[in-house]
DNA sequence: CAGTATCCCGGCAGATACTG
DNA sequence: CAGTATCTGCCGGGATACTG
């Protein structure tokens, strides 16, 4: 029934954040803590709309980043990081810290 | 020239953790710090041979894990962490204090 | 503006067989 | 034991067009 990989749950808390697009869509987030769809987009050029769509959905999935939707002509939505979201600042700091480091 | 990926390097380090095996590789090697091959394998026995080959042979090229050759019969080779792998120790701990919580 | 729908291709990764 | 080689199928993700 248990499986190794479950017993070894850095691997499902690692997905949350190593999706294509995710580590760099919070760390925008830090940076601009309210972003519309197409800030994001400007910020993370490289990423098409699709992509940024469907690492959002899963962002907001797994409760990282929180949308409001403005249902106004013409729509507007704002995304931030929800608390769970936040409280990866340090460990995205420090990945950093390390990268820079070496 | 200079991309907004670049200038994001947490993208690029996440990336040396983030293969399909790389951070449970990283994590056992944290538990059992000398390791064969086939150890691995039967560590993480979801990981195919051929992956498992892959994912060492980048984070070795990463500089996170260090390979020791030894030319007898049978062959045997030892994996374990480098002092540059040994320090994401932390961020993996914080990693995964971070996924315990929510 | 903020997405979704659809088409389509390249490359990731499994299965299997082989080697020093 | 510790891998590599090859073949193949699948799906991640780009491009483009469309919608509320």
């Amino acid at each position: 029934m248990t499986k190794q990989v479950e017993d070894c749950p850095i691997e499902t808390t690692l997905k949350q954040i190593s999706g294509k697009w995710k580590s760099v869509i919070i760390f925008r987030l830090l940076e601009h803590p309210q972003c519309r769809f197409n800030e994001l987009q400007k910020l993370i050029p490289e990423c098409s709309r699709r992509m940024l769509a469907l690492q959002l959905k899963e962002l907001e999935h797994d409760g990282l980043i929180s949308k409001t939707f403005y249902p106004v002509v013409p729509p507007k939505t704002e995304y931030s990081l929800t608390e769970r979201g936040k409280k990866l600042k340090p460990v995205i700091e420090g990945l950093q810290e390390w990268g820079r480091i070496n």
